[in-house]
DNA sequence: ACCTGAACACCGTTCAAGT
DNA sequence: ACCTGAACACCGTTCAAGT
C-alpha cells in the first residue's frame, strides 16, 4: 500500500478487507464534500456548479477518475455514483424538457464530466511537480504550428486558441455546450457562474 | 508483463525499453485503424462514425482508456491523439460555426467520447464473463426502484428507461446533443447513421 | 481489540550468460 | 542480433504472534 503512516503494513488490514475497499471508502468521503456545496439558482447554474465542484475534487485527487468509473459499473446501486447521477438528474429534469429525454441527457453530462476532468486531472499530475503549466501550453502550440498543413490543418488553426486558454473556463464552456444541446435553445443566464 | 507468450520474461526488453513504451505503441495501432474507416456523409454523420469506431475500439480495449488520457498529457503532440483531435476538429470546423469555438468544441467531443467510452468500457470488463448484460440492467433498474422516494426522485423516475437501453445509441444521442449544441441548432439528418 | 513484522504471490525490470 | 532465466525491487495481502 502506498501510505504506511508509521504502522507495520499489514496493520490496515484489521479496518479495511483491501484496497479496492479502502479507495471505495476514501472515493465516499472525498465525493460527498465535493458535493455539499449549497447550489441555488437556475438549473443550469446549479447544473455548472456541481459539474465543477466534481472537475476539482477529481483535479485534487486523480485516482478518482478510474474509481469512479470502477464503482460506476461494478455495483450502480451503491452510495457514490448514483449521488452524483440523481444530484444532475434533479436539475437536468428542471429544464423542462420531456421526460424521456431525461436518462440519456444525464447520462451525457456525467460522461462529459468525468472524461474531462480525468483528462485535467493526467495532466495535472504530469505536471504537478517540475513542468510550468503555461511553458507547457506554448510548447504544445508550437508543436502544433510545426505539424504539416495537408495532414495536420486543423491543429494547426487552433494552436492560438490553445496556448493561452483556461481549463476550467473551457470545461463549463462544454457543459454550457451540452445544456444547449439538451434544451434545444440557448441555456439562459451569462456565460460564467 | 501479462502477456508471455513462449518466450522468457525479459525477453521484450530487447525489443521495446519498457512497459509503457509497448502499450503506446499498441494504442498507435490500435486507433490507427479504428480511425481507418472511411467515412463521407455531413461533417455529423462523419462525427458520429469517428466516434462510433472510437467508442467500440475502447470497448474492445478497455486499457485504451487510461492510456489515451495519459498519451495525451505527456506528450500532446504526439502521434495518437492529435490524430483524434484532428479527425474530429476537421469536420467540426465544417460545420460552419466561428472559428473561435472550434477549439472547446472539439474538446468537450473528445472528453465526451473518451468519458462514455471508458465507463462502457468498465460495464463491458465487468460483465465479461459471468453477468448477462440485460439481467444486469435489470438487477440494477429493480435497485434504483428500491430507492427512498425522497432523496431519490430522478433515479426512481428513469429506473424504466434504463432498464432496457441501449448503450451504443445512447452514445450518440449523446454526441448528437454536443453537435446541436455546437451548431446552436438540429444536428440536421436522421437521428440514427 | 488492534498492531507487528516476517512471509508469500505477483509483476515489471535488469543483466550476465547463452545461441 | 536476439533470447534465456535467475535475480531484484516493489507492493498488495496473509497470518501467527504479540500487546
Amino acid at each position: 500500500m502506498t501510505e504506511r503512516l508509521a504502522t507495520g503494513p499489514g496493520a490496515i488490514y484489521w479496518h479495511v478487507p483491501n484496497k479496492g475497499a479502502l479507495l471505495d471508502a476514501a472515493t465516499a468521503s472525498v465525493v460527498a464534500t465535493a458535493m455539499a456545496v449549497e447550489v441555488t439558482g437556475s438549473p443550469q447554474r446549479e447544473i455548472r456548479a456541481i459539474a465543477l465542484g466534481l472537475f476539482e475534487a477529481i483535479e485534487r485527487h486523480p485516482w478518482l477518475s478510474p474509481q469512479l468509473a470502477l464503482r460506476l459499473s461494478r455495483s450502480p446501486w451503491s452510495s457514490v455514483t448514483p449521488r452524483i447521477f440523481e444530484s444532475i438528474g434533479q436539475r437536468v429534469s428542471a429544464l423542462g424538457v420531456p421526460e424521456s429525454t431525461w436518462f440519456t441527457a444525464t447520462s451525457a453530462l456525467v460522461h462529459y464530466i468525468f472524461g474531462a476532468a480525468g483528462q485535467n486531472a493526467a495532466n495535472s499530475q504530469v505536471l504537478g511537480l517540475g513542468v510550468d503549466r503555461a511553458e507547457f501550453l506554448r510548447a504544445t502550440a508550437n508543436a502544433w504550428e510545426e505539424l504539416d498543413p495537408g495532414e495536420f490543418p486543423f491543429l494547426r488553426s487552433i494552436a492560438d486558441e490553445a496556448r493561452d486558454h483556461d481549463d476550467r473556463e473551457q470545461f463549463l464552456t462544454g457543459i454550457d455546450l451540452i445544456l444547449t444541446g439538451i434544451t434545444g435553445a440557448e441555456p439562459g443566464g451569462s456565460t460564467r457562474p
